[in-house]
DNA sequence: ACATATTTTCAATAAATTTTGAAAGTTCGG
DNA sequence: CCGAACTTTCAAAATTTATTGAAAATATGT
């Protein structure tokens, strides 16, 4: 396979599996095309080579921004602005992780402690189904932001070393 | 709050979330509906709590006997179906994960096989970060597949339990 | 301050996804 | 085999989400 085939390839790819996570497919293919380039690219760029409109990349650039997965960089002497992505895959999952974590786990958990408190009877079997599951989504979400946590400090060398060992 | 209300937060709280994760509101809701309903329900209990039609209803209903989320329940001397979710929200995680790997992980890192053989020369800057970035995938993505394989085997406890030692 | 290059916004449009509901299909007791 | 109860399908409609592109805003060099 030749590089610019593969590259459009994984390009596409990595749009379509970004759709299945809540992720728009543009977003996900600047994304792609970021990570494939050595060097920084400007907006004009990647509007050509992904074929997509000015206001599209614009937005998108800014939202892959937001997520801290892409930074701006001046070229001395460059009046444009050039864009270039974290390549540390690591760095990139923990990144991502980072911001779900804080934008969907944990307004979740505030959340079930709300419901939690529902009132009535618990012997009352609908009340007792609902507090259960709820209490049960809470115990195993407040586990797993702990361990994201823990995620989120370590070093890859952890992950891809001592993990292993632990799973056996 | 009362029950009621507390369910429909519920309810509607975890179709949003849903939507985050590549996942229909009404198939979340439909899922959320059963795991705090204490007996099973029929398709037409479904709609009547959900609002939604009955071919809306079907269809969900369906993808999540697919996603081994919920189960049909066979009442005797009853004609109609009843509908059952899961409870237990370890297995309903593991069940989710076990699926997700499969459809989307596994797939991708066939893909990456195939790319990182592109042709060309190493030593030319864009097909060596092509396949740098292509290999860092990879290899992280191995490790995650290894990683919930051990999950999906694991029990409760051991994730409750073990892992937080680990973790620190 | 001006002219020009560049970036951002956003209303309109297009595309993708979800939902509906009626018709077709199936199952089951008698 | 019939008819009623129930389930499934799917084309059309509604809704949601993404994209465009031109106008407005901003930044830069002289």
């Amino acid at each position: 396979m030749k590089l610019i085939e593969a590259k459009q390839q994984f390009i596409s790819s990595w749009g379509a599996f970004g759709t299945h996570w809540g992720i728009n497919r543009t977003m996900a293919q600047i994304h792609a095309l970021l990570l494939i380039t050595a060097d920084p690219l400007t907006q004009d760029d990647i509007m050509e080579q992904l074929n997509i409109s000015r206001g599209n990349t614009n937005m998108n650039i800014r939202e892959l921004i937001n997520w801290g997965l892409v930074e701006r960089v001046l070229l001395t002497g460059e009046r444009k602005e050039y864009f270039s992505a974290e390549k540390d895959i690591w760095k990139v999952v923990k990144q991502i992780v980072k911001e779900r974590k804080k934008r969907e786990l944990e307004p979740m958990l505030k959340l079930l402690d709300q419901l939690e408190g529902v009132e009535g009877d618990k012997r009352d079997k609908n009340v007792k189904a609902f507090v259960d599951t709820v209490s049960g989504i809470k115990k195993l979400g407040k586990q797993a932001d702990k361990t994201l946590d823990a995620m989120i400090r370590a070093e890859e060398s952890w992950f891809v070393g001592n993990l292993v060992k632990i799973f056996k």
